[in-house]
DNA sequence: ACCGGTTTAGTTTTT
DNA sequence: CTAAACCGGT
């Protein structure tokens, strides 16, 4: 029977799919059936899951989709060109390289004179790393191979032979992950001189360091940072002032041009070479793109923002330029140590080089196989060829894995085994466990987060807290069903990654009239407020800042006679109310709430709840006594990533010991006594978007093991056995699941 | 000319 | 879910 014929009997009329298969469109011309298509589809498809399209494919098969039957000859190549495969073998001799460095052998001495006991605490790789002091330094670390630890004592270390602490800089990945380094620092030596370290990421040191020097520097120092939302939108309103004739084909989005824009600076490469080399649909804009660059340059000039480009750029600049200010900052920080060095990009690459040019003392961790943000511009050869720009430098490869048991590793190890780029570690444990890593399909989603939170609420009764496990996820709507299902089942969970407490709309509405406060030339911000008044669009705000920029200060008389005059004049009111210096960063945004409340309301059914995030706000201000540290510290990094459903809109942690459900970017660094992988299917992980270039995919690889890596005792991957996506249905497993031997998993 | 409601197309990851 | 495109009203 055809599909047709089935959907017929099952619906008594024929039903038509927006995107339908071409097969069966053709069988189907007359069809007259409405209906939200996908929604039939997917009722449907359990009967006829032999009809899906694979995304990569573009037809519609039978797919083998068991795991055990499948090969990875079944999955097609993602293309090698001649440059990357060129590039490939380069690596491969540097690896080579490195690896037939001689590892040093020399037992390390150490007197008695410390407080610490360095030699029990650390195995020789470790205590190596730790005592060497100066010169250039690299140290592979593997995963869970105590990376945190060597940077922990090797900064004790320091310390107790009399390095000042001020002239120590750690730059890492994420300001949490430093704070707490300098807090096991500080426990170890069982004093507080760790606190006068510099710790933070690369865009925190800068912001720090620019604002300091900024007259030394000829910038101002009182700029506002923005993040990659409001750079989008001023990237579009220039796009709109600009006014570009409307060609055949659509102008990019804001977004697009944005991460165009940030990608050329992130790689240190001119937009003519990002969009020749990725985006070759748009190459009739890149005149047009290069032109809004240019405007959004001098925007952002005028009105004094910062984006988080411009912190490294400037801070490259300066350093490169600014001879003066290059010999301050080398004699400033002596002592450098970089974590995650295989996620910095060029310009930050170039930074620590030139911050570490004199006196050479540079420490550098990572680990190329999790490498995994390369969207963002970070380069893995930037690790791969540090010996190549330092070659007297200490390499020290740290293998043992403290984390997780030997059965987990045999697994991890296999993942990077097949990886076409980078050292082929292997990792060993000396903790042994029986079971295999656990591998089961489902028949749909809803099955799959059933399977998924009974097993949990198992663990819970075998005594293992919420707090011990983890669901990691590709993309954040990858744990929709198992969200539902948690709380359906009233199970504290908390998200990390996606959109971010400081990135929900009504919380940015809040900080953007702070911003106006602080800087009354951020336009950005403007154009956001006014927006929301009645009767004021894009073009009418626009007149409006212009007459703000001429008559310094909003003034409501030239305004009068407009329809949107009361509108304004309760907003001058409430600005200038909330201006007061006297008044308490709280209750300025008590003041804002009051007078937002009312369009909150207007425009979102849900306000009720929204406005339990602005008393979250209310409370994090109050730690703060300044505008200008509260402003930057929320926008560089804020002050809790975690944060649970709408009822509770932050969850204590120490208190409710919540599950964990975070995206793998957003797991780096972590661990958790067992963790689920859900939606092992390819197009998932790795996603749709990788599957045509081998850079792109290996990436993917790196994402997959950095998530398996995450787990201490217990693996469990799952799949569906399809899922709906718009543009098809995925229903292979990940071919990196079927790239593994067998053997190293229980397959169910 | 401009605003604002409605439809429709496209959806990764983050300092 | 979000942003662009479309369209009708002032």
């Amino acid at each position: 029977m055809s599909l047709t014929q089935r959907l017929f009997e099952k619906f008594g009329k024929k039903v038509k799919f927006s995107r339908m298969p071409a097969e069966l469109k053709s069988e189907n011309t007359e069809a007259v059936a409405e209906g939200n298509s996908s929604e039939v589809f997917l009722e449907i498809i359990g009967d006829i899951a032999s009809l899906v399209k694979t995304s990569y494919q573009d037809t519609y098969v039978k797919p083998i989709t068991d795991l055990t039957a499948i090969k990875i000859e079944d999955y097609p190549d993602a293309e090698i060109n001649a440059g990357t495969q060129a590039k490939i073998e380069e690596l491969k001799g540097i690896i080579q390289a490195i690896e037939s460095r001689p590892t040093s052998e020399t037992d390390v001495k150490l007197g008695s004179t410390y407080k610490i006991d360095y030699a029990t605490e650390l195995n020789r790789a470790q205590l190596e790393a730790v005592t060497s002091l100066y010169g250039p330094i690299l140290v592979i670390a593997g995963a869970g191979s105590g990376k945190t630890r060597v940077i922990v004592h090797r900064v004790a270390f320091m310390l107790e032979n009399g390095v000042l602490p001020q002239d120590i800089l750690l730059l890492t990945f994420t300001r949490k992950a430093s704070s707490e380094m300098l807090g096991r620092v500080q426990q170890l030596l069982k004093d507080s001189s760790a606190q006068k370290i510099f710790g933070g990421t690369f865009h925190s040191f800068s912001n720090y360091v620019l604002r300091k020097y900024g007259i030394l520097l000829n910038i101002p120092t009182n700029f506002t940072i923005i993040d990659t939302e409001d750079s989008a939108d001023t990237i579009d309103l220039i796009r709109s002032e600009l006014k570009f004739v409307k060609k055949e084909q659509a102008f990019p989005k804001k977004n697009r041009i944005q991460s165009i824009i940030s990608s050329a600076r992130n790689r240190n490469i001119s937009i003519r070479e990002v969009i020749e080399n990725e985006f070759t649909g748009l190459i009739e804009f890149i005149e047009s793109i290069e032109l809004i660059n240019q405007g959004y340059e001098k925007y952002k000039h005028i009105c004094n923002l910062f984006d988080y480009d411009d912190l490294m750029d400037v801070l490259r600049d300066s350093l490169r330029d600014n001879a003066i200010f290059r010999t301050k900052m080398q004699q400033e920080y002596r002592f450098i140590m970089v974590d995650e060095y295989q996620d910095t990009n060029v310009v930050q690459k170039e930074i620590v080089e030139m911050l570490s040019e004199g006196h050479k003392n540079i420490l550098i961790v990572g680990d190329d196989a999790q490498s995994i943000y390369s969207f963002r511009g970070a380069n893995y050869e930037n690790i791969l060829r540090f010996p190549q720009r330092y070659p007297s430098c200490k390499v020290i490869k740290i293998e043992e894995n403290y984390r997780s048991n030997q059965k987990i590793l045999d697994f991890t190890n296999e993942i990077i085994r097949n990886a076409k780029i980078g050292y082929k570690k292997t990792l060993y444990s000396k903790i042994l466990k029986e079971g295999l890593p656990f591998v089961k399909k489902f028949y749909d989603q809803q099955t799959e987060a059933e399977f998924i939170v009974d097993k949990i609420l198992e663990y819970r009764e075998k005594g293992i807290e919420l707090n011990q496990v983890a669901v990691l996820v590709r993309a954040f709507w990858h744990a929709r069903y198992i969200e539902t299902e948690l709380a359906i089942r009233g199970i504290p969970y908390v998200t990390v990654g996606g959109i971010k407490f400081n990135e929900r709309k009504h919380v940015k509405d809040v900080i953007c009239y702070l911003r106006i406060i602080q800087n009354p030339n951020d336009a950005v911000a403007w154009h956001r407020i006014l927006k929301h008044l009645p009767g004021v669009g894009l073009l009418t705000a626009r007149k409006i800042i212009e007459k703000i920029n001429v008559e310094k200060g909003l003034n409501i008389e030239t305004f009068e006679k407009t329809k949107f005059a009361d509108g304004l004049r309760e907003l001058a009111k409430m600005l200038t109310d909330a201006s007061n210096p006297h008044t308490g960063i709280s209750h300025k945004i008590e003041l804002i709430k009051k007078y937002y409340s009312p369009i909150l309301q207007a425009e979102e059914s849900d306000y009720t709840i929204r406005l339990l995030d602005i008393d979250v706000l209310i409370e994090l201000a109050g730690k703060y006594e300044v505008l200008d540290k509260f402003l930057t510290d929320f926008a560089l990094d804020p002050p809790s990533k975690k944060f649970g459903n709408q009822t509770t809109p932050l969850i204590d942690e120490t208190e409710d010991k919540p599950l964990t459900i975070s995206t793998i970017h957003s797991a780096k660094g972590l661990e958790w006594y067992s963790v689920f992988i859900p939606h092992a299917l390819d197009g998932m992980i790795p996603s749709v978007h990788a599957l045509k270039n081998i850079e792109e995919l290996e990436e993917e690889r790196r994402l997959f093991y950095v998530a398996c890596s995450r787990a201490k005792d217990e693996l469990i991957i799952t799949m569906p056995s399809f899922v709906k996506t718009y543009n098809g249905f995925l229903s292979y497993p990940s071919r990196f699941l079927v790239e593994i031997d067998k053997r190293k998993f229980d397959y169910h």
